[in-house]
DNA sequence: AGCATTTGACCAAT
DNA sequence: ATTGGTCAAATGCT
C-alpha cells in the first residue's frame, strides 16, 4: 500500500477510511462464510480469531479516526499545517484542533482564602498564533522537565486542563508550554498541545530520532497523524497516568514500571521518558525537511515509508491500520505562501 | 527549608 | 458575558 498526499489529503484520507471499512467487511465476510460452511479454521492461514480481531480493530481505528475527525474538516488541517509549519520546526506537528467534549466534574477540594491582590494575576497574551503541536498519547512525559502552573475546569470537557511551562522559563527564559487534558472519548489518552518550543538548554542536547533506532519497540506504538484532525496519535505501552487523583512525581528511568500508573500525571518532571514520545519533542528543534523518518530504518514493522523533500511535510503512519505493519505518509504541500 | 503543586483571582480574547 | 491562559499565595511534600 503505498499513498503519498499531495495538497487534497482530506479526500485521501477519507479513501483511506473507506478503504479500511470495506477490509472490514472483508474479514466479516470471511468470517461468515467459515461459519457458515464449518471451515474447520484449525488448519486454515486464517484463524476466527484473527478475523474476529480484524474486524473489530479494524471498525474501531475507522471510528475513532472518524471521531477524532469530526470537529475539523479535513482540508482545513492541511490548511492549518500550512500555516502552522511555515516557521522553523515541525514537519510530524499539527496545529490544535478544537476538541469537544462534555462536561461535568468538580474536583471540590478545600478552598482557600485568597488575598484580593492587585497583582498583575491573569496577564497575558492568548498564544494562538503561536505554533502548536497536538499530539494524543498514553503518556505525557517527555525529555523535558515541566512545571504545572495552572489547571482548568473546560467548558464542555470531563476533563480539566493542565498547564505547563518548562522549568527553565526563569533561568533559561524558555517559553515552551504545554497542556495536558485527558481525551473524554478514550480517558487512558491524552492530548497534549504543545505551545512554542524549547529553547532552552536541556533541549537541544538531546538526540534526535533516538526512539526510532533499535531502542524502539515498534510493537508497542504506532504513530499516527490524523491530519484531518491535526492530531497526532501516539500509543505507548507505558504507565499510564492521570487526573483526578493527587499528583504525584512520576519518574521515567525506563518503561519497566508496569505496575504503578498512578494517575497523577500532569505532574511536573516527567523526564526520561525513553520512547517515541522523546522523539516528539526532539522534532520541535528539527527542520522539517530533515525530519523524516526516511533513513531512520525504524523496524522491521514499518516499512513502506515514503517522504518527500520539500519542506512541508505533513508525515502520516498508518500503523494503527495494519498489525504489525506500518505506513508512513509523507505529504508535501507544494502550495506553500 | 526549599521546591512543587493547587487553586482562586485576574484579565485578554472571543 | 463568557472562556480559558496565567499568576502567585497557600499548601503539600521531601
Amino acid at each position: 500500500m503505498s499513498i503519498i498526499l499531495h495538497e487534497s489529503s482530506s479526500s485521501k484520507m477519507k479513501e483511506i477510511l473507506i478503504k479500511e471499512l470495506i477490509q472490514g467487511k472483508e474479514y466479516a465476510t470471511q468470517l461468515k462464510f467459515m461459519f457458515e460452511n464449518h471451515v474447520d479454521h484449525s488448519n486454515g492461514s486464517v484463524s476466527v480469531k484473527e478475523l474476529v480481531s480484524n474486524v473489530l480493530r479494524t471498525f474501531s481505528e475507522t471510528i475513532s479516526v472518524m471521531t477524532s475527525s469530526e470537529a475539523c474538516n479535513f482540508d482545513e488541517v492541511a490548511q492549518n499545517h500550512l500555516v502552522n509549519n511555515s516557521g522553523e520546526e515541525g514537519s510530524l506537528v499539527a496545529a490544535s484542533c478544537n476538541d469537544d467534549v462534555k462536561s461535568e466534574d468538580s474536583s471540590e477540594s478545600k478552598k482557600r482564602l485568597l488575598p484580593t491582590t492587585k497583582d498583575r494575576r491573569g496577564s497575558y497574551k492568548r498564544r494562538k498564533t503561536d505554533e502548536t503541536r497536538t499530539i494524543v498519547s498514553k503518556t505525557i512525559g517527555d525529555n523535558h522537565s515541566w512545571r504545572k502552573y495552572g489547571q482548568k475546569e473546560i467548558l464542555n470537557s470531563q476533563f480539566p486542563r493542565s498547564y505547563f511551562r518548562c522549568t527553565r522559563k526563569h533561568d533559561q527564559g524558555c517559553k515552551a508550554t504545554k497542556q495536558v487534558q485527558l481525551i473524554e472519548e478514550n480517558p487512558e489518552m491524552y492530548q497534549i498541545t504543545y505551545i512554542g518550543f524549547h529553547t532552552c538548554k536541556a533541549s537541544l542536547q538531546t538526540p534526535q530520532m533516538v526512539a526510532f533506532s533499535a531502542d524502539t519497540n515498534w510493537d508497542s506504538f504506532a504513530v499516527n497523524h490524523h491530519p484531518h484532525s491535526k492530531e497526532i496519535v501516539v500509543h505507548q505501552d507505558s504507565p499510564i497516568i492521570s487526573s483526578e487523583r493527587p499528583i504525584v512525581k512520576q519518574e521515567y528511568p525506563n518503561n519497566d514500571d508496569n505496575t504503578t500508573p498512578q494517575r497523577s500525571d500532569l505532574t511536573d518532571n516527567l523526564l526520561e521518558d525513553n520512547n517515541l514520545w522523546s522523539d516528539f519533542k526532539d522534532f520541535e528543534l528539527s527542520k522539517p525537511a530533515t525530519l523524516s523518518f526516511n533513513n531512520v530504518a525504524p523496524s522491521d514493522n514499518a516499512d513502506n515509508v515514503y517522504s518527500c523533500t520539500e519542506s512541508q511535510n505533513l508525515e502520516i503512519d498508518f500503523g494503527l491500520f495494519s498489525e504489525f505493519k506500518s505506513l508512513k505518509l509523507i505529504c508535501q504541500f507544494d502550495d506553500v505562501e
